[in-house]
DNA sequence: GGCCAGGCTAGCA
DNA sequence: TGCTAGCATGGC
């Protein structure tokens, strides 16, 4: 067994998560709301490990304890402690967005109503891709369902002691082999299967190379990943905020963004994605977040809360 | 039962 | 460049 604890920047919202997680729900994790943890296979060492999280220390105090089943090696402690605090943002300072969204009529309320809520990035970029292909045009609940699908036809999976199954995303090459007609029969339609199985055979072919994306500005990065078939902008702003955590994306094709601005602003109807942007401009440089925030209204609005 | 979902491509003017 | 049909299915 190896444990730790992971400092966060205050604050941070574990019920927020929660929340978000009803609306925007995850498959790979499971969360226990009293005891404040959660519940994810991870790659660790190049096998699936159960690790347990518990959220601690309240908003204002935060700080997650880990806690694996097996004992890693040196090295994979350190990646996990790492891919850990880049999933829950733990180093993102929001002060300086509360004081910035502060001094906005429309969006003070949203920094006061969901005070300490991040980002809950994915492990890595292929999966973030992945998702966000998937994620296309679907409703969230169907994106869910179609993601849980995948995990079970080629995701590697451990049982945890309580008998609970977690699955870790395949790996490229799982899916470089599917089928398209494997793909088919869990219900996606002909073009997504095909748009997943092109881009998990372009990552293991290196005609991509997901690492190198880390270090390009946004724009570079949507110019070189749209070249994809079946890659649009929205997709590639997706993988930039959902992936890798960048600050200043607006998906403004989004129809649930385009939902939000609309309620958030109070508007007659939907902006289309020429005044969304139009808009966004007076949120840089803190689109992303000013959007997920805007995301929530919307989430919060179907929960009736 | 009809319309909408955290879009994208291909075909056409 | 700009516009639109078609895609597939679930949820309300």
């Amino acid at each position: 067994m190896f444990t730790s604890v992971i400092d966060v920047i205050p604050p941070y919202s574990f019920e927020r998560l929660l929340k978000r997680l009803e609306t925007h729900p995850d498959d790979q994790l499971r969360v226990e709301p009293v005891s404040r943890t959660l519940k994810r296979a991870f790659r660790i060492d190049g096998r699936p490990q159960v690790v347990t999280l518990r959220f601690v220390g309240g908003v204002e105090q935060p700080r997650i304890e880990v806690q694996t089943e097996a004992s890693p090696t040196p090295a994979g402690q350190s990646e996990l402690l790492n891919t850990i605090r880049h999933m829950f943002s733990a180093d993102v300072d929001l002060a300086p967005l509360y004081t910035w969204m502060g001094e906005d009529e429309k969006l003070r309320p949203l920094a006061d109503r969901f005070r300490g809520l991040r980002f809950l990035l994915d492990a890595d970029l292929f999966q973030a891709m992945v998702r966000t292909i998937i994620g296309q045009q679907v409703n969230l609940a169907f994106a869910a369902a179609l993601t849980r699908r995948l995990l079970h036809l080629c995701g590697e999976s451990v049982m945890d002691r309580d008998g609970h199954r977690y699955y870790v995303f395949p790996k490229a090459e799982a899916i470089a082999a599917l089928q398209v007609e494997q793909l088919r029969a869990l219900q996606y339609s002909q073009r997504k299967a095909e748009y997943i199985i092109d881009f998990a055979r372009a990552v293991v072919d290196e005609k991509i190379k997901l690492d190198r994306l880390q270090q390009m500005p946004d724009e570079d990065v949507i110019n070189e990943l749209t070249k994809l078939r079946g890659v649009g902008r929205w997709t590639v702003e997706c993988l930039l905020m959902f992936g890798m955590g960048r600050p200043d994306l607006l998906p403004a094709a989004d129809i649930g963004l385009r939902n939000g601005i609309q309620l958030v602003y109070g508007l007659p109807k939907r902006p289309d994605e020429q005044e969304t942007r139009r808009i966004g401009e007076s949120w840089r440089p803190w689109r992303s977040y000013v959007s997920l925030y805007v995301w929530e209204a919307v989430g919060a609005a179907k929960r009736k809360e």
